[in-house]
DNA sequence: CAAGATACGTCAATATGGCTGACATAAATT
DNA sequence: AATTTATGTCAGCCATATTGACGTATCTTG
């Protein structure tokens, strides 16, 4: 009575046969669903949601973020981060400085309010990541860790993954 | 001049001084980001959205997928899943039947025309893994399935779950 | 059998977080 | 001086999620 994968993969074979990582899919999909998960009773209770999350987030680890590559990061409009952001500054999450170099640039730094927030979240997460990784010895964390790295897309890296990966650019 | 991760951390230090896995943490978001990515240029060829890939896949994988099932799995409401399951309904790419023991419920089964959507979507998908996972031996894959598994909640597991996980539950 | 619980569908209203397009301002660049 | 760039903002639209209420068919139980 129970679904099980596949059980009429004999007669309706899948269009291109060729072996689908089905497992992985998945298995993805459930942990990034749980691990996204933790942080929403958290912020329910300061009235965000998580596109705030996102943004203060990266505001706080990498200080003096500029607005453009926040936009880069999170790949959303300035529009669509306008109102999360606003919202942030207003509840003094955040402060803006101008840029010494460049004074259209408006440079983005977490106040201790900002970072606390983050830092309790990132605390949950933290949680079961470690939880996850009991049994792993070092060397399996570092294949999660290259899996993890080599998922993502390197073709037109932003600010946030050049540092990441070290700084250096994949095509050059 | 480009923004560090901790570039003030002595300054400020953060709230709850403890190991936080800030690398792993947005390697997660990134990894996620781009693999779901990967779906949203074919779907949107097909006038749906990331709900309807979730949707289908699911019923695709687990054929006979009851309705209260799909809603534990994707953790929506059922009048969030009515509109986009009338779509795939509408559009035949999925079909109900009623239940043989049970006739209130109706189980989702996808058409040909639904797995080859799925299949379509997962090859892209298991292509990204299939990059990820060079160079990394089978033991290595095994610890990042073994990793992903951990990463999630046990505690309440749903119909899906259950067969992903072998059937058996955690409490009991 | 009657009563209640369950599975599902649906209507209505609302919130969040995306989007496009247009336009404004200040500051840098040419 | 003219143009480009970085940012902000107004207005409206769309997708997807929510809660609450209600209807109907069907199964379960006293």
């Amino acid at each position: 009575m129970a679904a099980q994968p596949d059980s009429r993969g004999s007669d309706h074979p899948p269009a291109a046969a060729r072996d689908l990582r089905w497992d992985i899919i998945e298995l993805l999909f459930f942990a990034y669903r749980d691990f996204v998960g933790d942080a929403d009773q958290e912020l329910e209770a300061f009235g965000f949601g998580r596109a705030h999350h996102r943004v203060i987030h990266f505001v706080t680890r990498y200080p003096g973020l500029k607005v453009a590559d926040l936009l880069d990061v999170l790949r959303i409009t300035k529009q669509s981060l306008g109102r999360v952001l606003k919202q942030l500054l207003d509840e003094g999450y955040i402060v803006q400085k101008t840029g010494n170099n460049d004074r259209r640039q408006r440079l983005l730094y977490a106040t201790l309010k900002g970072e606390a927030l983050v830092g309790k979240l990132a605390g949950l997460q933290t949680d079961r990541i470690n939880r996850a990784i009991t049994g792993i010895d070092p060397a399996g964390v570092e294949t999660v860790r290259t899996f993890l790295r080599a998922m993502i897309d390197r073709d037109d890296p932003d600010k946030v993954l050049e540092a990441i990966f070290g700084g250096r650019k994949t095509r050059e």
